[in-house]
DNA sequence: TCGAGTGTTGTAAACGTTTACAGTGAATGC
DNA sequence: GCATTCACTGTAAACGTTTACAACACTCGA
């Protein structure tokens, strides 16, 4: 089956190629015509070529997502939700991996090319030749992540701040006083961030001890080797706090190895609120950074953009909220007496101090 | 910054638009034009319009994978390994979800459009509508899944028929003899599939008493629902065998609710071999489908039939591989003596009996 | 000195659309 | 009956590339 042009209807309808094109597209022409001129498309199953539309009308009906590490179960929510927002356009989504070949800079260069219509991007560390590149680049770009505010840029962001208060409140209400961060490499974003929103928040808690370590990556393995450690010093904390959830996992199961209940020695809680939260035993407290919301939001403020390019630029920020399981309820209450989690609405604070 | 075009780039090195263009796309030209050449371009910040190059060239060097459900992580896991032999074939991917708005056969038919060189395409369910636009697209096609014989087709699948042998045989050696198979949907591809697999597999083994019973769905809900009633009667089977990892670990909820120990009073296997699988305690034993595998071959077939438009159909078989973890060993031993799971090397049996 | 050969360049067509513009015929107003 | 409008249609240009083909300049051998 090769190609059939709109040549071939025309000739077929007995028309010219722009009345055979005003009929297909719903422009000015006589019914005879449009009839005549349907029917040809329908017997030679003609169907318009997608580039050549591209290039006369110049846009391509497409967006990209970029991501270091499609993959990650936070990135695969976004991607999701971005998704959703994205065919319901009319838009197709492609997906341009910044880890494998090229960079981010590179992803960002590329754009020039025009291969789509704009880019959410969410990159792994914001350099200058970065901030340079978005700046020269014809193509709207949304930024998932932190950038400096020079850069005048749509942008989401989640807030770390507030998610790792909201943390420390829980564990304080919950009568917790010796609470260790355990972070994951903190010469990342995320590290760094959720770092700070610790400090920031045991500040607010002149009464509560507490201090940081850090786990060699954000993996289950990891955060049971560091929690391994930090669980076997004197005196015990009563709280760890994860930066997310495979730490916590990681170090629950070590808590577990060595014999302490959780929470009834140790309380444990994670970042993220994946799925692995409500599966494990016993669930995970998990501060919920707003995955889903971030990246419908992204794909709104792209499209937005696509309509409007000289709009001022938005940058929104998504409240956490928190999801309270077993993990980290008070010490006298009854763990066992936690529902079976599928069936548990956990507890949801969704935090209303939060940015906008 | 406004479009700057070959022809700009050509004015400004005082050459021909075809001698640019032999010039940057390394065809024969003096070594005079190129240096001239490349040096306007590089003062001009010219890049070539990707979507004019798709209409001359006619390839797009986009590669689409459509699939019902991303998000669910054995399509995450297929997306991924995808994504990485496309990129580095120097492809982009664009993801059509079959969910959302358009159906099988709409995201097929809409290949006609020429938008990507060809696509990777995870069908829900076969329909006699599908295999007839599969068979009319001009856009070469790879399907991950079940296909009748008569549609002449690259196909990748997994071989659910050894999958579910594997987990019998392993069940029936670590001395379990009343099977229970609790199914998803078994309108589903996976549903049906895996069922026969079940009864072929326990049909092998006359000894042991063996039945189906289906959850509502394949999740965790569905699946500790449906256990929680299996294991209520009497009397009660030795062993559960489900049809996903979400189902058998509803499956392990609804027998640790019961006062039941895994493996001591029921063995419970899954399939998939997800995260979920090694997070859980006890460990879910479970049969890996080659999720990873069956993207990265289904790409490659891709990318040699592009090549090679007319080579003859292949249909690929990937062998499922048996984790074993601690849900469904013998009752003799010590489920506590089972490591951490993190630093669990499990064992892995790979079958090498599955066709190729 | 001329012809053939070689290496480079320019002209123009082509990919498949959409659309500005001019042109056609019929209907209408005077 | 003629001019004006109107609804529609066709011609051709344009989007930004690549490339077939012809043209050119130059070298070399006879």
């Amino acid at each position: 089956m090769v190609r059939v042009t709109i040549t071939q209807v025309a000739v077929h309808a007995g028309v010219s190629v722009a009345s055979a094109s005003r009929a297909l597209n719903g422009q000015i022409a006589s019914a005879k015509t449009i009839a005549k001129v349907q029917q040809a498309a329908e017997e030679l199953g003609y169907v318009a070529d997608a580039t050549a539309q591209s290039l006369k009308l110049g846009r391509t009906n497409q967006l990209a997502y970029a991501v270091a590490d499609i993959g990650n179960p936070v990135y695969v929510e976004m991607m999701t939700a971005i998704e959703r927002v994205v065919s319901a356009s009319g838009y197709r989504l492609v997906l341009s991996s910044t880890g494998t070949s090229s960079s981010s800079v590179d992803v960002v260069r590329d754009l020039g090319r025009g291969y789509v219509d704009g880019m959410i991007l969410s990159p792994l560390r914001v350099t200058d030749e970065l901030l340079a590149a978005l700046a020269k680049t014809p193509t709207p770009v949304v930024v998932l992540g932190r950038l400096p505010d020079s850069a005048k840029l749509d942008t989401v962001r989640a807030d770390s701040i507030t998610a790792m208060r909201l943390l420390v409140d829980h564990l304080v209400e919950e009568g917790r006083g010796d609470v260790v961060f355990v972070n994951g490499p903190s010469d990342t974003t995320p590290g760094a961030l959720r770092r700070d929103g610790f400090a920031a928040a045991v500040a607010a808690h002149p009464a509560i001890s507490a201090r940081s370590v850090g786990a060699d990556d954000f993996t289950i393995a990891a955060g049971y080797a560091a929690a391994l450690q930090v669980l076997q010093e004197r005196p015990r904390p009563d709280a760890i706090v994860a930066a997310n959830d495979l730490i916590g996992i990681g170090s629950i199961q070590a808590a577990t190895d060595l014999g302490l209940t959780v929470p009834g020695d140790i309380a444990i809680t994670g970042v993220d609120n994946t799925e692995l939260a409500g599966v494990i035993r016993p669930g995970l407290t998990s501060v919920d950074l707003g995955a889903e919301e971030r990246g419908r939001v992204a794909a709104q403020l792209l499209l937005a953009r696509i309509v409007e390019p000289n709009r001022p630029a938005h940058t929104v920020t998504v409240a956490p909220s928190l999801v309270v399981r077993g993990s980290s309820l008070a010490r006298s209450q009854d763990p066992a007496a936690s529902p079976p989690s599928h069936r548990t609405e956990a507890i949801d604070f969704n935090d209303e101090r939060a940015a906008r």
